[in-house]
DNA sequence: ATCAAAATTGTAATCGTTACAAATCTGAAC
DNA sequence: GTTCAGATTTGTAACGATTACAATTTTGAT
């Protein structure tokens, strides 16, 4: 998925919106997240950033995405065997996980979220997931 | 969720029905899975299962869940914090899982599989997930 | 320039999970 | 009922993602 790079003032400005102060670490790691709609891992981040930061810190980056997380700015998308993988993305859709080598597609799917009210009372719902499992291209033409 | 106890040859059968052997360990892995609806940790499994059986392993408590799991016998609930969380079902249904404490819920909501094969060619889906999160009653009431 | 609060960093620890080799069990053949 | 190969279980050690924490650096107001 091609995306037209971002503006640092739109990234400050996505931030600032979520209540979360620009430092250059965090708008580094967005820009990141914005620019690679690769659903990255932790040391996929650190690794492509560090060069041109040499003094960033895995710490770092584990604390960034929890806040950005935090601030409804950023998506972590389920385990699957490698760490938590990342996502920035305004539209709902949801995920393939391929179980064999941990890749992840997006996939248009979506449904409004049901009322579970009388279900599952004084439950607070806050966000929604959907997980497709399964073998990616690759891993399935290696059976 | 109360359940009727499954008897042993209930147990026999699913596990032969799903290409397992049932060996004592599986046996008395999946009849806790059965009996107690309470999306257990391995952990937790352990520690129910080891003072009735001395000898068990953590080991064959992780490899047994994996086996269950790719006989499409039980489920794996993704990741909380704390480890994942297995599921014993028949039905199709969702889970809530508090973000605070890790606890799991059942949930109705159900869809019918779309298909994919248009929008992500030669990819071979196996199975969805769909979670829910947010704060249950208990962690809710806490703020 | 000063200084307190916030952010970042690096190391050490934690914890769920897996690798692996040894020990044990199972069930068929004799 | 003995034997023996294959399957299963076990325990320890290693692994890897993540977090705790204290020290360092940066920020921004005064």
């Amino acid at each position: 998925m091609q995306v037209t790079p971002p503006t640092t003032q739109e990234i400050i400005d996505i931030l600032s919106d979520g209540g979360v102060k620009p430092s250059a670490q965090r708008m580094m790691i967005l820009r990141f997240l914005m620019e690679n709609r690769i659903h990255p891992t932790v040391d996929e981040i650190f690794k492509a950033l560090q060069p041109v930061h040499p003094t960033l810190s895995r710490t770092t980056v584990y604390n960034t995405l929890r806040l950005l997380s935090a601030a409804g700015i950023i998506n972590c998308i389920g385990n699957s065997g490698d760490g938590a993988r990342w996502d920035y993305s305004r539209h709902p859709h949801s995920h393939f996980l391929c179980t064999e080598c941990g890749h992840v597609a997006d996939v248009g799917f979506w449904f409004t979220l049901p009322d579970f009210s009388d279900e599952l009372p004084h439950y607070d719902f806050k966000s929604a997931e959907v997980i497709f499992r399964g073998l990616c291209p690759q891993c399935a033409a290696a059976h």
